[in-house]
RNA sequence: UGGGGGAUCGUCUAGUGGUAGGACUACGGACUCUGACUCCGUCAGCGGGGGUUCGAAUCCCUCUCCCCCAGCCA
């Protein structure tokens, strides 16, 4: 943890709910679980989950396991389990156990056959179209299955054959017996077992029947021994299954199940199958896409750890369901930035200047702060040359009253330098501007007494000759509407904003800046944070704008037109 | 029209019978060698209608709107 992280998190209904359970003795040590399936992989929605489950256990003593519910093999797959340790490693949360539910296959089997011997399960040997087909509908009961009320010895029998392997998919399938009337659809006999002859990540194939989700999570979390089994807010008409189950087999805890709303981000998908039509479709470089809501996509496009924590406090947790403006994140990307990024020099966009006055042959060797508020962080050298790059768009020739930038006659400090004059504009046979005139004032000279004169402006720059000439990505949001999956009448693809990636492949940056480690963040002053991609060398540096300044300027400079 | 949830400033979120509070955004200002940061200030809300009560976001009735559920996915 940092120390940016928040110390109050605001009370919410989970916490409130938890302390009173420790309160009264209903719990002894707060255990909880993250538990991801792990056939995709893990977005921001994922970290809010993470982040709460634990903070609970942490707030309260406890413990969290990672939990893998990898029950359907015919999805999973290991690079997944791989890329969500991964991420939830990166996130800065150390989970007290690996588990995973098919370490649980045995014991599970055993309570099965526990349910048929009760009478409380029984196999149904019809296929699947037959058994949606008497399920009935959300206003009509169901039917009940003609095996219904075949014996226990019977059905144990098929159960046992079925774990054999005797017969081939689909052809059997254990179901609960609950009541087939029931007005909650997950109370209909819901399948507990089925039949897969596919290879799985972990048992190999030691298995050919696997439990259903709702067979094998509260089981888990009773095996675990984890109190609060908190999930999202669609498992709200699986919690009478998830009880039914624990409290009528002989399960050594009693966990349970809270459900809180999902997150919801703007301008961004956060669903497995959508994220996948973008990688699938080539939408999107693949899973970590920095303009991916993965938490691999956001990491590599330059968010810490600390600004998705903070993020995840800052939103809450309840039960309505909400949108957060993107934005929000990257606000918090800045506040935690803006504290701990050294500032650099770039310029994106170049122009040239000259600087008249300043001698043809000589590097001067400036000393810049390398964080303004932090005299810690110490100091860099930058050097100055005769001919420099400044932004494009920190000149202009018909200027605003309120462009307090260059304009012709104008005067603007360089940052951490001198104050220079434009003289001069030169431009070419169609009337671009290709390069200024200036001149400096050397009493101007950022730490010297005459420095304290004051000018309207400070805009970044870079020797000519010394800049390193690097590629940058600018980013933007993914999809040019708030809400693109919510649109019914449009693919969301169609929403796609195709201006999400810009790549500026002449950018120039400072010196230095390349020989930064891929995973290195920074602020390039008045400009954005930015963080070194994993395609950097120091020979072709690449850099991703993580997130931009806030910009007064453009909010004004829209009023003026 | 079966069941399960949800509705409080633009956004997120507190408040469970006693002056609706905070954060973010927006807006205004101060500061500034980043039009950043920081600081100060301002605007802004209980889905509708009834009822109970001295007093209702909170309790009761009713209406409206939104989300989830008919996988051998999780």
């Amino acid at each position: 943890m940092t120390d940016t992280d928040r110390p109050e998190p605001p009370p919410h209904f989970i916490r409130t709910r938890i302390r009173k359970d420790v309160e009264t003795e209903v719990v002894q040590q707060v255990v909880t679980r993250f538990p991801p399936e792990p056939n995709g992989y893990l977005h921001i929605g994922h970290a809010k989950s993470i982040a709460l489950n634990f903070a609970m256990a942490e707030e309260f003593g406890g413990r969290t396991h990672l939990r893998f519910d990898d029950t359907n093999p015919m999805k999973e797959e290991q690079r997944y389990v791989d890329a969500i340790r991964d991420d939830v490693g990166w996130l800065g949360y150390e989970w007290a156990r690996e588990c995973y539910a098919s370490d649980y296959f045995e014991q599970l089997y055993a309570w099965a056959l526990h349910l048929i011997d009760q009478g409380l399960a029984y196999v149904d040997s019809q296929d699947a179209d037959a058994i949606r087909e008497q399920r009935g509908t959300l206003t009509e009961p169901g039917r009940e299955s003609p095996y219904r009320d075949r014996p226990p010895a019977e059905s144990r029998d098929l159960f046992e054959r079925m774990r054999a392997g005797e017969f081939p998919d689909g052809a059997h399938v254990l179901r609960a017996k609950i009541d087939m009337a029931a007005p909650n659809i997950n109370l209909r006999d819901p399948v507990l077992y089925r039949i897969r002859h596919q290879h799985h990540a972990r048992t190999g194939d030691a298995w050919c029947i696997y439990p259903s989700y709702d067979f094998a999570h509260g089981q888990s979390d009773a095996i675990e021994g984890i109190t609060h089994s908190l999930c999202t807010l669609e498992f709200e008409d699986h919690r009478p299954l998830y009880d039914w189950l624990i409290e009528h087999l002989p399960v050594p805890a009693r966990p349970r199940q809270i459900e809180f709303a999902r997150l919801n981000l703007d301008f961004t998908v956060l669903s497995k199958r959508r994220l996948s039509r973008l990688v699938d479709e080539g939408h999107v470089d693949g899973w970590d896409d920095p303009r991916m809501p993965t938490l691999a996509g956001i990491r590599r496009r330059g968010f810490t750890p600390a600004s998705i924590r903070n993020f995840c406090t800052e939103i809450g947790v309840t039960k309505s369901e909400s949108v957060i403006p993107f934005g929000a994140l990257e606000r918090n990307l800045r506040d935690d930035l803006n504290v701990r990024a050294p500032r650099r020099l770039a310029v994106l966009n170049p122009l040239k200047v000259i600087l008249t006055n300043f001698p043809d042959d000589e590097t001067e060797w400036l000393e810049l702060p390398n964080h303004p508020q932090n005299p810690d962080m110490g100091t860099r050298e930058v050097p100055l040359s005769r001919e420099l790059w400044i932004e494009a768009g920190d000149f202009m020739i018909d200027a605003p009253k309120k462009f307090f930038r260059l304009k012709p006659g104008g005067e603007v400090r360089l940052r951490g330098a001198f104050i220079v004059r434009c003289d001069e504009v030169v431009k070419d046979d169609s009337g671009n501007v290709v390069a200024l005139h200036c001149s400096f004032d050397p009493d101007t000279r950022s730490g010297q007494p005459g420095a304290d004169r004051k000018v309207k402006g400070t805009i970044h720059w870079l020797s000519a000759e010394h800049a390193v000439r690097a590629e940058v990505r600018l980013y933007d949001r993914l999809f040019s509407v708030p809400h693109p999956a919510a649109d019914k009448d449009r693919d969301f693809v169609e929403h796609l904003n195709p201006d999400s990636l810009q790549v500026v492949s002449d950018a120039r940056i400072e010196p230095g800046v390349e020989a930064m480690a891929p995973g290195t963040h920074m602020q390039f002053e008045r400009t954005g944070y930015f963080v070194v991609d994993r395609d950097s060398t120091p020979d072709a540096p690449v850099l991703n704008r993580a997130a931009t300044l806030r910009d007064t300027w453009s909010k004004i400079e829209k009023q003026l037109r």
